[in-house]
DNA sequence: TCTGGGGTCCTAGGACCC
DNA sequence: TCTGGGGTCCTAGGACCC
């Protein structure tokens, strides 16, 4: 049996921890330049205020119903999420941290009383970490995930395998309520005549397939109690690292995007190098605002790193050549990122310089750079295979090593760009 | 009239999730 | 004036290979 747990209003709920005087209120919790509402207390819901809404056009009335808005804090959050992970965790011995604010467990032990051990976990939750949470109970994740849903009028649990009416209870889960299905899908669905999560559990495996693709078979499968969607406890490696943002004003020069996106790679950057990754592939994008008026340009170029990197200097230089390829003057940008994709660990890496090999600073630099490198990797020497070094390298190449190596992950290879 | 067949790799775009 | 950010997966189609 599969449980999934998730917080109730997860960020207005960390804020109400730190801050009690928020209980009670309606709270909402604005995106990046106080944008957008992304997440909203019972209180904010039931005055009307909908997912995603933007902060400014929200109506004055609803300052005077007492509604507080607050930045967002994600470093906050992402704190209590793990404090609320560790505590799950001793419940069960496979936890799947699936979001922020979201885990599967596995509940299949001792306890085969599922509802009681569900109110217990969710009773200590609150006690050490003082966030509300529900669970939801079934045989797979995608029935666990509708159970939660139910978990919400049900005193914050609830056991889909204790159901007596499983076709009623379905039949009452509209389609676009189950996991896997968007807005796109339950609109073709719909035009189908499956409006519920009783009808797509009784769709044609066939016909589910061509029109949903193999993950939405998945889906219907999972509806009929067969589970095709594992429980993984270790998360698999990222595939990508990014940081896009939107400017919250206009920018109609190439010298402030070509800051912005320096801004971005490095923290991105500084991500893959937390996250002990490389970079093989960068991908830099800028676009227009697509609420504003003026014509809409959204472009992209992505450039192969030849090496892997997660060295700033390099990715900040070659960010920059890229933006400057892509921006196009009399344009009014609204946003733009950056994303790392071919990904690899960091043992490979490639450093680069952009002044005098003989500047002395820089070489304190790059062997400050490498020595870094070689305490993360636990090794005493990083070998040094390049071209284009000057006289005053030679000596600190043979400091590094002698011993000839033919494999990438022995390699780093330094750049040295004269000005 | 009639223009192979089978495979891999890469990319772009769409859909979905929180 | 002001409309989020960071991910994953799937598919179709093109380039390329023999």
């Amino acid at each position: 049996m599969i449980g999934l747990a998730d917080c109730n209003n997860f960020y207005v709920s960390v804020e109400r921890v730190f801050d009690p005087s928020l209980i009670g209120k309606p709270v909402i919790v604005l995106s990046n330049n106080d944008g957008c509402a992304v997440s909203r207390s019972d209180e904010a819901k039931a005055l009307g205020i909908p997912m995603g809404a933007p902060a400014f056009k929200l109506p004055k009335s609803l300052e005077k119903s007492g509604l507080v808005s607050l930045s967002s804090n994600y470093p906050l959050y992402a704190d209590m999420s793990k404090r609320v992970m560790r505590t799950l965790a001793q419940f069960t011995p496979v936890l799947e941290v699936y979001s922020v604010d979201e885990a599967f467990l596995l509940l299949d032990g001792p306890r085969t009383d599922f509802d009681s051990y569900a109110r217990e976990i969710r009773e200590t939750v609150r006690q050490w970490t003082g966030i509300p949470i529900g669970i939801g109970i079934a045989p797979t994740k995608t029935l666990a995930k509708l159970a939660n849903r139910a978990a919400k009028g049900a005193g914050g649990v609830f056991d889909y395998s204790s159901v007596s009416n499983k076709d009623g209870f379905l039949a009452s889960m509209e389609v676009e309520k189950v996991w896997g299905i968007g807005p796109a899908r339950a609109e073709f669905l719909r035009r189908n005549r499956i409006d519920t999560a009783l009808r797509l559990r009784e769709a044609n495996d066939a016909w589910a397939k061509r029109h949903l693709s193999i993950a939405g078979l998945r889906t219907v499968h999972e509806l009929r109690e067969i589970p095709c969607i594992p429980l993984e406890s270790t998360a698999p490696p990222k595939k990508s690292v990014a940081c896009t943002r939107s400017f919250g004003r206009c920018v109609t020069n190439l010298q402030e995007m070509t800051e912005a996106i320096s801004l971005y790679v490095s923290i991105a950057a500084t991500k893959l190098r937390e996250e002990k990754l490389a970079a093989g592939k960068m991908e830099v994008f800028a676009q227009t605002s697509r609420f504003r008026g003026g014509p809409p340009y959204s472009a992209s170029i992505s450039f192969r790193l030849g090496v892997p990197t997660n060295y700033t200097p390099r990715l900040v230089s070659q960010a920059v050549a890229l933006m400057e390829r892509i921006y196009k003057p009399g344009f009014k940008f609204s946003r733009a990122g950056v994303v790392f994709t071919d990904l690899s660990d960091e043992r490979c890496v490639q450093l680069s310089l952009f002044e005098s090999a003989e500047d002395s600073e820089k070489e304190r630099e790059l062997m400050k750079a490498i020595d870094s490198i070689n305490r993360r990797l636990g090794r005493e020497k990083t070998f040094l295979a390049s071209s284009g070094i000057g006289r005053g390298w030679k000596m600190k190449q043979e400091k590094l090593s002698k011993r000839p190596t033919t494999r990438w992950e022995d390699i780093i290879t330094v750049d040295v760009d004269k000005p």
